[in-house]
DNA sequence: ATGTCC
């Protein structure tokens, strides 16, 4: 190990993991090693700074465990960037709009609210959107994330300040996006996806903070928000099965041995490094274009329901954070402020979501503001495995 | 997470 590894759990999760430790022991023809191992091996990768670091949400997954933050040294030229580290769903993220709504408004009209999001909202795998692209409008949207939604409409202008990185990434590089994945990008905009994937009506449980809320138009109790969660659909999945096959040829050039073979990674400062992170960021572009074609379709719907604008339902979005994503950031480590690669791979992140006098440990803890523990009370779900007309009570995390 | 294998 180059560094430690510092992993964040409770008694309840403490239990989990040694459960899983056990159970490999046993039965070690599983996909993934457990969790623990895998924060373990992290930290041998070349460049790591500070820590190999699993947040409460820890669980295995492809290579890095899901839950893992891990921040690279840019001035060290042997440090690596590893497609593992981001996740197949680059860009996967969360969404919160607000109403001016509250739960009486809504309560005898659940059913046909959710039955309009589910009619407007496409789901399900391989599920096609009603966005109009092409494939000169694919590029364009790619390099230019939100700042395209906005020219084409289906954003406000200021969905972008209360965005991650204002909805663009800077890395951004169509001409680094296969065909094959832009194919099966251009007929996914606006669409959800399955499995954890929903866009779901909630209501406000409680306020624990109300100068903040109040900041986010948060005012009491019971008022109706949307969440919306969906990635980069099949153009990220794609970007990332290329980066893993590129990386498998290109650790041999470079020489890299790494102790599990789903950590493929390559220098950040490599030609094929560089390729990786303008393609990530292509994606990210796409996820929060997705994110938002579903936002204008959230209003819509909502819209249609009570006859009034989305204006003046007061939809305005509160925040949007990405929970799969590498990104260069300045932190401070050991007393001197680096330019660091920081891969995040799961984990609900606080807002607002980064700040540089923050320790790198403690900054991705934490629920958003609003929500507190939980992520719905009395919520109607949609996702691609779920009837529309499904309740959930309760959590519904990622 | 994913046209759940090109």
């Amino acid at each position: 190990m180059n560094v430690e590894g510092h992993v964040y759990v409770n008694d309840n999760l403490r239990t989990l993991i040694y459960e899983e430790i056990n159970a490999y022991k046993t039965n070690k023809s599983s996909t993934f090693l457990p969790a623990v191992v895998q924060i373990a091996n992290v930290s041998t990768l070349p460049g790591i700074v500070k820590a190999s670091i699993a947040l409460p949400d820890v669980h295995a997954g492809y290579g890095f465990a899901i839950g893992n933050v891990a921040a690279f040294d840019m001035s060290n030229e042997k440090a690596v960037v590893s497609p593992g580290g981001v996740g197949f769903d680059i860009n996967c993220g969360v969404r919160l709009l607000r109403t001016n709504l509250f739960y009486d408004d809504i309560k005898n009209k659940q059913e046909e609210l959710a039955q309009l999001m589910f009619n407007h909202i496409p789901v399900g795998v391989g599920s096609q959107g009603v966005i109009i692209c092409n494939q000169e409008y694919l590029d364009d949207a790619l390099c230019s994330g939100m700042d395209w939604c906005v020219k084409e409409g289906y954003s406000w202008v200021e969905d972008k300040a209360n965005c991650e990185d204002n909805g663009r990434s800077l890395y951004a590089d169509s001409n680094c996006v296969s065909i094959r994945a832009k194919k099966r990008g251009i007929t996914q905009m606006g669409t959800l996806g399955a499995g954890n994937h929903y866009a779901e009506i909630q209501i406000v449980d409680e306020i624990y903070d109300k100068k903040s809320a109040k900041l986010m138009g948060i005012e009491k109790k019971n008022q109706v928000c949307v969440m919306i969660h969906s990635g980069s659909r099949g153009l990220g999945h794609q970007i990332a099965t290329d980066a893993l096959i590129d990386m498998e040829k290109s650790m041999k050039k470079y020489k890299i041995n790494v102790i599990d073979k789903q950590l493929a990674c390559t220098p950040i400062h490599s030609k094929e490094g560089q390729n990786y992170l303008k393609a990530m960021g292509a994606a990210c572009n796409f996820a929060w274009i997705n994110r938002s074609s579903m936002t204008f379709l959230a209003r819509q719907a909502f819209s249609k329901c009570f006859n009034q604008s989305p204006d003046d339902l007061d939809m305005h979005v509160i925040y949007d954070v990405s929970h799969n994503i590498a990104k260069i950031e300045d932190h401070i480590v050991n007393g001197k402020l680096k330019k660091l690669l920081v891969h995040r791979k799961g984990s609900t992140r606080a807002f607002p979501p980064f700040h540089p006098l923050i320790p790198l440990d403690y900054q991705y803890c934490g629920q958003p503001i609003l929500i507190g523990g939980t992520m719905g009370t009395y919520s109607y779900v949609l996702t691609g495995t779920e009837k529309a007309m499904d309740v959930s009570i309760g959590s519904t995390c990622h």
